[in-house]
RNA sequence: GGCGCCAUCGUCUAGCGGUUAGGACGUCGCCCUCUCAAGGCGAAGAUCGUGGGUUCAAAUCCCACUGGCGCUACCA
């Protein structure tokens, strides 16, 4: 890492859902890095997990951050010198990579299968021993195995580590950080579908990009060793690091959806200013003056620009606090000027785009405009939580109700967002807890609208969204958790 | 379990060897006010995780412990 070489950073999400608030904090310290030392900031798909792809998300991630105000130089989208941008595009680079691996012996095939590895697992845990790789391919006669896989046999390529000493890398943010190498596993480089995994294609892509500064979340410490050692397997010279502290739930767990709203589109959804976001995640882990040098608590992204500190990011990972962002969210929205707070309210509640989906729906259950509001009220409100006399059926306990609920929610996660899917998700569910189709189609309609009576449940879901939706069954169900639990355990055993 | 990272009010944080440990959110009270917010004022709230050092002096430096978190996949 020259000190000449031009600042290059990035943001490397994957398509596997909804855009992530984690994304948009990194997509933000990613940027002001760039931007306050003329660099360029590079927006990568990295969509090699075929299992989880998901094919809206990566228009879903370039809208949310665009939202935010958050803008990439080089991307998908929008090109640059060092393209393609999404991974899925770069398969000759990687597989040319693993070559290069495989024929300095820094890498070897593997032909053990899944359900073997699982059952090596299982007896080193037996044994209490680390969950490892026993490298039971690694002897294999690298001649021999590469007949075995030109045979058609599947296999992966997997790193090969170093059986003795040990690797140290700097982080910017913590100094030294070291690894023994018999703590660092043999990871796999190449899936058996050929598609690489994040190490390979991350190393990869962040050379070729000329990537200088890798500006990440701290989970991804523990796996850096592996990343050096192909940095110098390749010859290549890594890139500085910068771990970033993770955003976390009020109970201090790495932040969840289960825990908190993390997808961004809910809060764009629920009405959220994209600057008073962009202000909150500026809050959080330090960076921006505070306390007595500060004014205010209140900044631009261009004040972020101008006055972040990347040395004053604080270590500890913060804990998203709702409460606050609702706090600065409403300082942003009672400083618009009427016309433009009027515009506000037009564009993110009464939208003619929200409210021409919503019409039709009640269209034929209406005798006066006055009632509008009385059947479409759930459109608008900000939280929906009905009393146990309207959501639970009778002749059901709220206890199971309860878990009905739970899985729906886990239903409806996995579920496309579109009618079909999940009247089918609905259905199979009903047959599942043995519900009548009935029950279990009032259940949801309450949860989400508060009421017994409502437009059709599968288009107003369509309608309401996958993000709100989903929100609301997680809040219903916080709210009500323990309310029939057995008596608490004594304390989990772990 | 192993490895790694981290540790100041409930939460976000200031602090960088000598401070009455400061600010913000939240909470509570008062004022304003037809109500509710907003706004103003004020209060409670941190023996700086614990124990050892170093030093005239430690929240600040060092060590140990404890706790929290992360990783431990053919996910990222």
């Amino acid at each position: 890492m020259s000190d000449s070489q031009p600042i290059r950073v990035r943001i490397a999400p994957s398509p596997t859902g909804d855009p992530h608030v984690g994304t948009a904090y990194m997509a933000l310290l990613n940027l002001i890095f760039a931007r306050q030392r003329g660099g360029r900031f590079v927006l990568r798909i990295e969509d090699t997990d075929r299992a989880r792809f998901v094919a809206s998300s990566e228009q879903m991630i370039f809208d949310a951050l665009r939202w935010l105000g958050l803008e990439w130089d080089e991307g998908p989208d929008k090109g640059g010198p060092f393209g393609p941008y999404r991974q899925s595009e770069r398969t000759p680079l990687y597989l040319e990579a693993v070559a290069k691996l495989l024929a300095s012996r820094n890498a070897y095939r593997c032909f053990c299968t899944p359900e073997r590895l699982e059952e090596m697992r299982k007896q080193q845990a037996a044994a209490k021993l680390p969950p490892r790789y026993n490298r039971a391919c690694r002897g294999l006669d690298p001649a021999e195995a590469e007949q075995r896989q030109a045979a058609g046999e599947a296999c992966t390529i997997r790193l090969a580590v170093p059986v003795e000493g040990s690797t140290t890398f700097r982080d910017e943010l913590r100094d030294a950080i070291t690894f023994d190498h018999n703590n660092v596993d043999d990871q796999v480089l190449l899936k058996s579908d050929g598609f690489p995994t994040y190490h390979l294609a991350n190393v990869v892509d962040d050379h070729l990009m000329g990537i200088s500064d890798v500006i990440r979340a701290e989970e991804w410490i523990s796996s850096t060793p592996k990343h050096v050692l192909l940095y110098h397997a390749f010859g290549w010279q890594p890139p500085r690091f910068w771990h970033m502290p993770l955003l976390r739930n009020s109970d201090k767990s790495k932040i969840s959806k289960r825990k908190n709203p993390v997808s961004l589109i809910y809060y764009r959804q629920a009405g959220y200013m994209p600057a008073a976001m962009v202000n909150f995640l500026g809050l959080l882990g330090g960076g921006m003056p505070q306390g007595e040098d500060a004014a205010s608590e209140k900044f631009s992204l261009d004040e972020m620009f101008a006055r972040f500190q990347f040395e004053q990011i604080r270590l500890g990972g913060p804990v998203f606090d709702l409460e606050k962002l609702r706090w600065l969210n409403g300082l942003y929205l009672r400083a618009l000027a009427p016309a433009e707070f009027l515009h506000a309210v037009r564009e993110g509640v009464f939208s003619d785009e929200y409210l021409g989906r919503i019409a039709p729906l009640v269209q034929e259950r209406i005798e006066t405009l006055g009632q509008f509001l009385d059947l479409t009220d759930f459109f608008f409100l900000d939280q929906v939580l009905p009393p146990d006399s309207v959501f639970l059926p009778k002749k059901r306990t709220l206890e199971e109700t309860l878990a009905v609920a739970a899985d729906l929610l886990t239903a409806l996660e996995a579920s496309a967002w579109e009618h079909a899917p999940l009247e089918a998700a609905l259905r199979a569910l009903a047959a599942a807890k043995q519900w009548s189709a009935k029950e279990v189609f009032m259940l949801l309609r309450a949860l989400i609208t508060g009421k017994t009576a409502s437009p059709p449940l599968l288009e107003s879901l369509e309608v309401l969204g996958r993000a709100r939706t989903l929100d609301r069954l997680r809040r219903f169900l916080d709210h009500y958790k323990g309310a029939a639990a057995p008596p608490a355990k004594a304390k989990a055993t772990s």
